[in-house]
DNA sequence: TTTACCTTATAGCCTATTGCATATTATTTC
DNA sequence: GAAATAATATGCAATAGGCTATAAGGTAAA
């Protein structure tokens, strides 16, 4: 076992993960839901994640108050400047992820469902070697 | 964009491996625990974890309602055989993502770190890729 | 055996996430 | 412009996961 200061860092890191992964996921769908469609309402929303649309809305208020969105009523949710610097950020964390797990020869259902929960505990050094291992094609088979 | 049931699966997949973080983490621990000095206390639990004893107090109570763990009053936690199970398998697939993320180059600090959030979201197929590269090694560099 | 220490239990409070049911408000359509 | 429809807001409730402070029960040393 490792010594208690050690691994009291490392779940203390993770729970601190834990309370970002909705920001994340909300931000990057928004953000998607933008560019594909111009709108992003709060029933596409909860649609995407499958909760119910007041579930969206107390989220939203969230999202608000930590200034990564804006709303104009009835016309759907906006993303502010850090919003979309955080959007871009995850979604190439997302991306980089599911396209490693592919890349090792994991199918794309498997590696869809594992990249949505592990991208929120990917750190940059990680990601640089997955991205490393990447371009160097150690994983072709 | 994925269409919404896909999406919408993915997002409910990682919601339900969420709930089974805390689960997982609590028996792996108590698992060294006991292997290591015998007995595995609220206060080592705790220190380990860095939580209050309170808050595992708490914990332990929905560890033992889901039976994974009996209590001696005032001699320490223990596993069922449910929980022997569980505490095998988490420890098994955390130690196969720690030595997957070393193997691919990632410093030891970090692999710890990223492990400790990343394992839950690693499905029985990724890991399979993970100890196939590992096998074939070609990650080593 | 009595005190000191260790461990656990409890009470009370808080934030985060989710739900259901229902009300309200805006937009569209006829 | 009124009715139908769509979207959002709100109230109420539950579970999970934290905390501090304090009480209480066991163990063990003196
Ligand atoms: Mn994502
Ligand atoms: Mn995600
Ligand atoms: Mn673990
Ligand atoms: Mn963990």
């Amino acid at each position: 076992m490792p010594d208690v200061e050690s691994q009291c860092e490392g779940f203390r890191h993770a729970r601190e993960a834990r309370r970002n992964v909705l920001i994340e996921d909300y931000v990057e769908l928004i953000d998607d839901l933008l560019t594909e469609g111009q709108e992003a309402r709060q029933v596409d929303i909860a649609d995407r994640l499958g909760v119910s649309q007041p579930t969206v809305a107390k989220m939203l208020v969230r999202l608000v108050a930590e200034g990564f969105v804006t709303r104009k009523p009835y016309r759907g949710i906006f993303l502010t400047d850090a919003g979309l610097a955080l959007a871009e950020t995850v979604r190439a964390r997302h991306q980089l992820v599911e396209e490693f797990l592919l890349a090792l020869g994991v199918d794309a259902v498997t590696a869809r469902l594992d990249a949505e929960g592990m991208e929120h505990f990917v750190s940059d050094a990680t990601l640089e070697a997955f991205r490393t291992a990447l371009k160097t094609g150690v994983l072709r088979r």
